[in-house]
DNA sequence: TCTTTCGTAGCAAGCGCTTTCTACGTAAGA
DNA sequence: TCTTACGTAGAAAGCGCTTGCTACGAAAGA
């Protein structure tokens, strides 16, 4: 019913090897040849059945994307450059790679299952990106995972996440310590001192690094920090809102909010805006990644740029080999602080 | 190298039929026999071979969703709801589908391309989302397409733009051009008559159609409307912002403007604040999907709201037949205008 | 007691492709 | 002229799984 290779075969008037290698160009075929098996697979409308192929060949044109969630941008451009990245050898037509992006919500057993599920369908390589989550049982169960797809011949490579011992996954990483690090001696600067922390979920490692830096910042300056003065919730708009109303509470007399990303940032804003506080005259705020609708923000977010894309694209590369592996097969990807107009002097 | 079936099945004593009836479980094995086997493969870490799988079986756990751009929120917060909505059968462990994102950047060939790849793969259901475009043998290369993908088994459903004449393709739209024409006649409403439109990319159906709302609206009101109140872009930011500072320039004294979609209208108010003009008391903006971000915006956007993920996720489900295609095939999923702070009384 | 039925398990034939190895004709080297 | 080499094509053996069919013992019906 479907047409197979020899169905091919057959009108070209050749053997089934010769179509697969005319269709694979890996093997010398005559001219002429090859142009009546590309005139027959034309007549005959013919697509090459993948399972059967990379069952034979042992390989497969699938390339695994984990993210934590595709609808957040912060992950969708990750996705979309590592997807432009993946094209196939030779650049044949039609050779191109799928890439299967596989969400995983932050929940560790969505993870090990999509990487099972990867593996079970031999996928050429693997993506994962976004942070890690921290719980020492997950971490080693990932580590043999990855291990077992390297071996199974699967690249494995890590962005925006933390190298996983005992593999030798290529890992590039953000440099989300010293961007909060930067961004809150960027409110310490302008004379802030009671600064409010909205951060991610716990038990992550964007979120404990992020953390880190920006007390890091407050310890270098002399600032105490009180424990009131951090609340944790999950990485968009919503939890924002909510953390700042709750931290507000707590401390009605903060100047500044450093929001664990972007989407936090604007839910801050918004529930400041609510407590009639006026950004940035009354309270300055901060985000983290620089995504597009930052900027468009009201205020303007001042924010630390993530190059995303760049990271994303490199990461597509050295999964597909089209690039080396830096060497040590860990490089931090450098980011840089933006200033806009979400943040100034504390009101007196 | 790989462990296989039948190793599986020589440790546990069985044969590889037993062993592939148990993974699969469909067909009875006694309690300790399966058991046994599950044990086997826990011992020897044994995993599927996918693909060796789909052709024996000839069926796959594959399931394409055809996008623009997975960067965009738009799209990103389709993929989402389509991926959370295809579980495998029976719920069983493991037995999930993988969700193949295709980004197509809008682009013909690479629509085609991307359908000729999942039919190479034998999806199990490909879900194309977002408008069309409007090309007559590109249309036909589509509709030829999706012919070969139902024939092959392959469920296909479209959300979020037309119907495919010539297919049996289940088809949830969007009503495009209804929301465009509340969103003018809101504006008509309001007292505004000058009204510039920054539209998507031509060629496009989301484009047209909205479009053809902002007109029936206008018509409607027995207001004219020049040409040079429309200026076409790509659904983008900066094409927004672009398009907007030609608008002001052919026509200084506008006082409203209806953007394609939301980032446009996100670039459309940079353009107008640059200009020196305030939102809304000299400018209204108007954006269309209701995107997250719209909310955050300066002041908040007035748009159209589209349910996507809840239209994605029913995509989803009838993807997988999990839910019955709507009688017809053809539904139109509504929207709902949002009226928050970027519109307002045109100034006198 | 003899058959029928049922519950389980194995055999073996593929699924549609890739690839190694062999074969064959012709051009080049001796 | 005879060999060697080369370029090209085919035969056939799988790749690892699924599944229709057969087989066989035990329980049930006659």
């Amino acid at each position: 019913m479907t047409v197979t290779l020899s169905d091919v075969a057959a009108r070209a008037q050749v053997s089934p090897a010769t179509v697969s290698r005319v269709l694979n160009g890996n093997y010398p075929v005559a001219a002429s040849t090859r142009e009546r098996v590309l005139k027959a697979v034309d007549d005959l409308d013919y697509v090459l059945n993948g399972p059967a192929s990379a069952l034979a060949a042992a390989t497969s044109d699938l390339v695994g994307v984990l993210v934590n969630d595709i609808a957040d941008p912060f992950f969708g451009i990750m996705a979309s450059a590592v997807q432009s990245e993946i094209v196939g050898p030779g650049g044949r037509a039609g050779g191109e790679r799928l890439a299967v992006v596989c969400n995983t919500g932050g929940e560790p057993e969505r993870e090990l299952t999509y990487l099972t599920l990867l593996q079970r369908q031999r996928a050429a390589a693997v993506v994962l990106t976004g942070g890690a989550i921290e719980n020492e049982a997950h971490v080693a169960a990932v580590a043999a995972k990855l291990r077992r797809l390297a071996e199974a011949g699967t690249r494995v490579v890590l962005c925006g996440r933390p190298p996983v011992p005992g593999t030798d996954a290529v890992a590039l990483t953000f440099d989300n310590r010293g961007g909060a690090r930067e961004l809150t001696e960027h409110l310490l600067a302008l004379g802030h001192r009671r600064i409010g922390y909205v951060a991610g979920p716990e038990e992550r490692t964007t979120t404990r690094h992020r953390l880190e830096g920006h007390r890091e910042a407050l310890a270098a300056a002399g600032v105490g920090e009180s424990d009131g003065l951090v609340a944790h919730g999950s990485y968009d708009r919503t939890s924002g809102y909510g953390a700042t109303a709750e931290l507000l509470c707590r401390e009605p007399d903060l100047t500044a909010v450093v929001a664990a990303n972007d989407s936090v940032a604007l839910g801050a804003c918004a529930a400041l805006r609510e407590a009639g506080l006026r950004i940035p005259e009354d309270v300055s705020v901060v985000g983290f990644d620089d995504l597009p609708f930052s900027i468009d923000a009201a205020p303007p977010l001042t924010t630390f740029h993530l190059p995303l894309a760049e990271a994303a694209a490199r990461a597509g590369r050295i999964a597909m080999g089209r690039e080396a592996a830096p060497k040590g097969r860990i490089v931090e990807v450098r980011g840089e602080l933006v200033v806009r107009g979400s943040t100034g002097k504390p009101r007196v």
